[in-house]
RNA sequence: GACCUCGUAGCUCAGCUGGAUAGAGCAACUGCCUUCUAAGCAGUAGGUCACAGGUUCGAAUCCUGUCGGGGUCGCCA
């Protein structure tokens, strides 16, 4: 039982010997800083049963407690706000028993459950950009929470390896590559067929662009009836069409139209077809070209410190789900119309009738998704299901659960979406188009450069070998760029500012780091200079100074932080920690000498106090998925 | 148009399961290195918590509406 449980039970006695009963759960919050005390006690709620003033009922329950709970020390009343001052021995106590626990920091929550946490989730026609970024480290993050928490985590990656972007790569390097590799063009695989990918747009918009402009004056001849009627219909809009956003709308599904109509489109629809039917070339190709971006996947990956235990590839999944439908139809939860498409519906949920195969018996994107979530608990027997996407794709998973839990699979109520907000730039929206893409991989050479820079203008790494200094660099440098991008609410939209992403003072990794390397060489003279480990004996100090306490107290809701941050998914949670931590410790060692205290127990006591923040510092900064460093 | 989401200091963000005088960092200004790493610490200044109602002893927090940003409403993924 921890403290704050302790001391709720106390209250909760005190309450029923004074007034008989008690109505309501006892809820406490830790103190204002402003006043004096540990933890605060509201007694607005109590009123009613004390038929008595605040000032008086919080007085009342504070002499109880004084008198009947053996940890409270004091207690001084301001308005209906009861202050609970613990005493001292408490934090003496917890610091002795805790100091050297080399697990403190992980918890019970999860005992017994198994939790997949699904991410990255990347194309293989494109490298990584900054919103992958974001994904990557939530989704690495949060699966060490979960670790934390006691869970046992299985990582998947869903590899979305198939489909018309693919082939749009594929078709731009079979007409323009000119037989180019990774090998014969020193380029970075995925970076390589991002090239292509950006060759076909490219052409496509040349080629295309005249005909979208015939095509907007009414002077387009399209082959097909289909076509025809689309293109007369869209026209016939236009014409009539006042509104600007209108317009924009239907001049889009114009250009799209136009699009597919070209010959460039077509021979990409035609390879997607050759690719299902499984065309000896077109699957050489599409292996060669996918091996190229995993390796280069593989680099960025392992330079974040991403991983995986499980792979999962569209091109396998797409087929499943397709025995779910019929199954649904039997239990009528889907049906059919008359089209031979299958839907659900809905509407008695607040959503809509949504499509769950096609008319043609194929499937589509929710298809694959229904079949992929019964695999993955088939599988691996998991309790909780995590998919770190995007919140554009909010509706779709509200859907998806929606329907497992209509299909009756038990595992429906550990489905869980963590929605992540966008990454914005200065500039605005990242767009391909407008080239404001930030690459991943440049980004973190960015990040590992400035890391560079900083520290050797500031000099303090004499005698370290290169090999530590490249490792400090990356450390550094990737600190700065996951702490910048975890220290957010993951709900939210966050905006990129890559000059502030680079500053190391404030709010950052690199502060955090620093704060862990101060105590490290502390620890290092504390052991060197002829007295060795004997500060690890003995007893600790129970006279301790307000800022100690503070720091201990600090230490000591860590445990809770992680659970919280499991709860919510959000590595956010374990970053303000961190950053309130490694403050708290910092004003400790402006204020309190350690090395230079001569009282041997204090002395000690105080060693012990930064041994045991360091620890925590690099449990947390692990949970977020960054290295600790002995000197910087 | 419908639905979802966000709006807190000049900027980036905490705080949001209702509690005291709304907190950090950056930027600005002022102090602190012959003493354990100044990538640090202390201080000054900076707020109509978008706006208007409501619920409550008490609202940045919950409810309703308005305004503003973003997203979604494909037999795309």
């Amino acid at each position: 039982m921890n403290l704050e449980q302790a001391l709720i039970q106390h209250i909760s006695e005190a309450i029923t010997a004074l007034y008989g009963s008690n109505p309501q759960p006892v809820k406490l919050e830790r103190t204002n800083p402003d006043f004096d005390g540990d933890y605060t006690f509201v007694v607005f709620p109590l009123l009613r049963i004390s038929r008595s003033t605040p000032e008086a009922t919080a007085t009342a329950i504070g002499e109880q407690l004084k008198q009947h709970a053996p940890i409270v020390s004091d207690f001084n009343v301001v308005k209906g706000f009861l202050n609970i001052v613990l005493k001292t021995d408490i934090y003496a106590d917890f610091l002795k028993a805790q100091w050297d626990n080399a697990s403190f920091g992980q918890t019970t929550l999860g005992e017994d459950k198994k939790v997949m946490v699904e991410y990255s989730s990347p194309n293989t026609n494109k490298p990584l950009h900054l919103g992958h970024v974001r994904n990557n480290l939530l989704g690495m993050s949060v699966a060490n929470l979960y670790k934390a928490a006691g869970y046992q985590v299985v990582m998947a990656n869903l590899i979305n390896d198939r489909g018309i972007h693919i082939c749009k790569s594929m078709l731009a390097w079979q007409k323009f590559g000119n037989g180019e590799t990774p090998e014969s063009t020193g380029m970075k695989g995925d970076h390589l067929v991002g090239k292509y990918y950006v060759v076909f747009e490219n052409a496509l918009r040349e080629k295309t662009l005249p005909i979208i402009e015939e095509a907007i004056d009414g002077k387009w001849t399209p082959e097909g009836d289909i076509v025809k009627t689309k293109y007369q219909a869209i026209i016939a809009q236009l014409q009539q069409a006042s509104e600007d956003k209108q317009i924009a709308k239907l001049k889009d599904d114009l250009k799209e139209l136009v699009r597919n109509q070209s010959p460039l489109m077509r021979e990409t629809q035609q390879m997607l077809r050759d690719w299902e039917a499984g065309i000896p070339e077109v699957i050489d190709l599409w292996k060669t070209m996918n091996g190229w971006v995993y390796s280069g996947f593989e680099k960025t990956y392992a330079r974040l410190g991403v991983s995986f235990d499980q792979y999962y590839y569209e091109s396998d999944t797409y087929k499943l789900g397709k025995d779910v439908v019929d199954e649904g139809l039997q239990k009528g939860v889907f049906y059919r119309k008359d089209d031979g498409s299958v839907w659900i519906d809905l509407r008695g949920d607040g959503l809509d009738e949504k499509l769950v195969l096609r008319g043609d018996g194929t499937s589509v994107y929710i298809t694959q998704d229904i079949g992929t979530a019964d695999l993955k608990f088939q599988q691996h027997g998991v309790d909780q299901s995590i998919y770190v996407v995007g919140n554009e794709q909010d509706y779709h998973f509200k859907v998806l659960f929606l329907i497992m839990k209509k299909l009756g699979r038990p595992f429906a109520e550990g489905m869980h979406h963590l929605s992540y907000g966008m990454v914005d730039l200065p500039s605005g929206k990242m767009k391909s188009r407008e080239g404001t893409v930030v690459d991943a991989d440049d980004l973190v050479q960015e990040m590992v450069e400035e890391a560079k820079a900083k520290t050797q203008e500031l000099g303090k790494t004499d005698g370290l070998e290169e090999t530590e200094l490249l490792n400090l660099y990356e450390s550094l440098g990737l600190s700065a760029l996951k702490f910048f991008i975890l220290k957010v609410d993951p709900r939210k939209r966050m905006l990129f500012n890559p000059q502030e992403s680079i500053d190391f003072q404030g709010d950052t990794g690199p502060f955090v780091q620093y704060t862990y390397a101060r105590i490290q060489s502390i620890l290092r003279s504390a052991s060197s200079d002829g007295q060795d480990q004997s500060w690890k004996q003995g007893d600790v100090n129970t006279e301790l100074q307000p800022i100690e306490i503070e720091t201990i107290q600090t230490l000591y809701r860590y445990p809770e932080e992680v659970n919280k941050a499991c709860n919510d998914s959000s590595p956010a949670v374990i970053a303000q920690y961190c950053i309130d931590l490694a403050r708290t410790f910092n004003r400790f060692y402006n204020e309190c000498h350690i090395m230079r205290e001569s009282d041997p127990v204090i002395k000690n006591t105080r060693l012990k106090l930064a041994h045991f923040t360091a620890h925590t510092l690099k449990h947390g900064l692990n949970l977020l998925g960054i290295q600790v460093v002995g000197r910087m």
